[in-house]
DNA sequence: GTTAGTGCAAACCTTTTGCAGCTCT
DNA sequence: AGAGCTGCAAAAGGTTTGCACTAAC
């Protein structure tokens, strides 16, 4: 278990450290991706079968709250949910995408920079920055140049219609 | 009327300008504030009571599809709904205060550069860039450090349940 | 006269809340 | 025992969709 900092951090608070909150405190912390509450149910539930969506949320809101996750939206690509990571690395922004949905992680002085120049324009205190860039990725820069080629040939197509994500069970 | 950029962009795609376009364009583009669906909602009833509110949300789709305007998250300090900007401005920050809620805008040379900084790293391609930074302003950074004062002498107060916006009509 | 756009109602997704029962300490 | 947590059901907030009617070109 990697999670030592946020499990202390908690119990300095008095925050019981339950096993529903044990399970998804494992799940945020050691996934490579960027879940969302849906995924992270999804994946608990896999842990505890009976472990409710509800204490999803509950927890990531006491986490978030607790300075111990960010919050992330993503672009708002895969819909409206919010994103979450642990927030030990250090500060960076989220290149997202907008055809393929691949999420970069950009760490770099501008963003220090940034930081410093709003604290010292403003007299601001910053608690958290959040930056998201939206784009084409070099893979994806091809394939788009292509589609819009075929595209301009092309009588307009049929709107196809946006697929929502499957109904929650 | 100011916005004759847009309204050339839209004639360009054949895409109408109806009444109630106007209306939501024009309130948009005058508004200094940043609106959300249902402030703008509300505005433009006090021009036209019969328009309706999914009209706004198609308008809003369209106009950020069209890349006419840009869609802000502020944090979610208010909630989980959107505000909107007119993509006008050169490339800004949006700096919110977490205790007043006021927003403040940062233009300067570290988001040209962050910018520049991945599109050379990655071969990105960036459509649109979103930095919004929460913190504490000049202001409340005193009346804060007052009401933490306070807090700690005091025992622990039963918590206020957080007040919703008040219901549609 | 077409085609695009509107209003209305109803759906949808994500998140929150109220409350009774359970569980850590 | 007592505060804190959980699960369940139900609600809320924000947004989208289906469809018949209307209006812009």
């Amino acid at each position: 278990m990697a999670n030592e900092g946020i499990r202390d951090s908690l119990k300095e608070r008095g925050i019981r450290l339950t096993r529903q909150r044990q399970i998804l405190l494992d799940l945020i912390d050691k996934s490579g991706e960027h879940l969302d509450a849906e995924r992270l149910y999804s994946l608990a539930r896999q842990e505890d079968p009976k472990l409710n969506r509800v204490t999803v949320y509950r927890t990531l809101k006491l986490l978030k709250q607790g300075g111990l996750v960010d919050e992330l939206d993503l672009m708002h690509l895969g819909g409206d949910q919010h994103y979450y990571e642990t927030r030990m690395k250090q500060e960076h922004a989220h290149v997202i995408c907008l055809r393929c949905g691949k999420v970069e992680e950009f760490f770099g002085e501008p963003l220090q920079r940034l930081r410093r120049q709003i604290e010292d324009h403003f007299g601001f205190n910053v608690i958290i920055a959040r930056t998201e860039i939206g784009g084409y990725c070099s893979h994806c820069q091809v394939l788009r140049a292509r589609e819009m080629a075929v595209a301009a040939e092309l009588p307009p197509q049929p709107a196809v219609p946006k697929k929502r994500a499957a109904r929650r069970a």
